[in-house]
DNA sequence: GGGTTCATTTTGTCCTGGACAAATCGTTGA
DNA sequence: TCAACGATTTGTCCAGGACAAAATGAACCC
């Protein structure tokens, strides 16, 4: 289908600029006029010609493009070596989350994930889940974990495995959850997804297990929606609030960009609800759109759209 | 953080390149090289000299890019209208599959789909698992369903919306399924996921719904793992089968190049096992792999395991 | 001091046109 | 029927120039 796909990409460690695109989520225009200007990343030419990023490159990048999402410039950081980097990373770690804080459940569950021990990590979870109820598990146990695995994993104490068996569980649980629990013809009809290049639904899916005990009608489309879709869905499906979800990852100024445009062609009467990291504090720039800052908002924010919608 | 991002975009109406790569799939570089070669699309230009795509460019493209997921190639299609793209993606359907085959139930099912009734898709599916039981449900209902949606979305009777939503809604229920049933120590442990630019994860779901009754423990690393971390996750969690699914899209060669390299890096020990469209009939290329042709195969495969390790 | 205006610098995206290699097609020969 | 091999098609990559939006910093007024 593809004529050329790249090489043989990461399956022998020979880095394309396409597979490092993938990867970093820069542009390969801005790899390669980030070369041209400040001579990083220099990578090692093939036979014809075409770039070849090392793995140390690449992990360069990957913090790179970290601490430019916290708002840093490209040209503080390209002179600085990898630990250096690291040490910037480690720095800004909100101190209101030291890892003394964390509780007993918290670190026995993150040993499971760091051991691979998939069964018991989803039994574990499970168990936590009948006790505290659903809301309460999402809220208290499952939002902080998802932070100390997000940490461990930048710290490197978790590999891509531990990071993809910990959502796997944790997506087997909550769906379950939701729907044994789902109501058809609730009130809110909430659409939930996310826009394009978001690929982390775990966002969602939390949202939707706080809001489907509340009686509410959550349809989810999953991740990456286009805008267009999302605009005639949201009308076809008469829609009362859509909710868009943004991990840590999403560039904060396409996040606003995006959200602005699907107001735009948004009706009037269908409210914009939108969460995660890229969009706190970002209320001034987002008129006519809620921001929600954690989980029990999203249930003020229910709260407040049957105050205003009687 | 982004210092340009593409203008307004689609808000009114004025597609820029990057709007079209985001609707279309279509890189940059490939929208300019067809303009350059074929002398479409024909875009105007901004005051700046970049590109302003038209709504019914970005339709053509849309349709193009369809026709071409089936097989075509784009100098085939570049010279036809609209309407005559659309004949060609009506005509499409497989004659091995005519609508007369499809049971009461999967027009039924197809209709929630393409109505985007969520809820009510839900609680049918549920309706037909609790009648099968899970296996039955997944070889029976499930695969040929999943081939008539397949189908629905390439003549363009379903858009994305519709196929987010419908897989969107098997997930919670197989996730659901799977989770009450799963056993922590069953033999053989089988290791689950794709790999990368393998985007769907639904055949995995199916085969872990297939497995897990038979008191299989199955670990799903979800999708897009990299070839490295198969291993060391192989190694590490002693499993004794790893599973990969492909889907239609999964470009064959890339397929079997990836097969051969995991199974050289594999403990001799550890058995293969590759389903999907894009491995069938390739047994021949792929020597001490075993080739799946379909879900009840699965169980076939599953037999001839525990009959050799024992 | 705190806020507004304006020039300057930084930065990512888009442009052109050339090149190449993988995939596909079409033909030939066993 | 299948394998092999040249010709064609096709998507990706490259270089280096240009531009406009965003961020920064200086000057200014209340």
């Amino acid at each position: 289908m593809n004529p050329t796909t790249p090489k043989l990409d990461s399956a022998n460690g020979a880095l394309s600029i396409a597979a490092v695109e993938r990867d970093t989520g820069l542009s390969k225009d801005t790899l390669r006029v980030w070369e041209r200007r400040y001579g990083f990343p220099n990578p090692q030419r093939d036979a014809g010609g075409e770039r070849i990023y090392s793995a140390e490159q690449l992990e360069k990048l990957r913090r790179m493009r970290r601490l430019m999402d916290q708002g840093r410039r490209p040209s503080q950081l390209v002179g600085l070596t990898v630990a250096q980097l690291q040490e910037l990373l480690d720095a800004h770690t909100p101190c209101a989350h030291d890892s003394s804080r964390e509780t007993t459940h918290e670190t026995a569950l993150l040993n499971l994930v760091r051991l691979q021990r998939s069964a018991e990590l989803y039994s574990a979870l499970q168990q936590l889940l009948l006790k505290q109820g659903l809301q309460r598990f999402v809220a208290d146990t499952l939002a902080p974990l998802n932070e100390t695995v997000g940490q461990a994993w930048l710290r490197g104490e978790i590999d891509v495995t531990g990071e993809h068996l910990y959502t796997e569980q944790v997506q087997n649980l909550l769906r379950g959850a939701i729907g044994a629990s789902a109501t058809a013809h609730g009130r809110p009809r909430v659409l939930l997804t996310t826009l394009p290049e978001e690929l982390h639904g775990l966002g969602l899916l939390m949202v939707e297990a706080t809001l489907v005990p509340e009686g509410v009608s959550c349809v989810s489309l999953g991740t990456q929606t286009p805008l267009a879709d999302i605009r005639t869905a949201a009308a076809a499906g008469r829609f009362d609030v859509v909710g868009l979800s943004f991990s840590a990852a999403y560039p904060s100024r396409q996040a606003i960009e995006g959200i602005l445009e699907l107001k735009s062609g948004l009706p009037a009467d269908i409210a914009l609800w939108v969460g995660g990291s890229a969009v706190q504090g970002r209320t001034g720039k987002l008129p006519g759109v809620r921001v929600i800052s954690d989980l029990a908002d999203v249930l003020t924010a229910l709260e407040q759209w049957r105050d205003s919608s009687t």
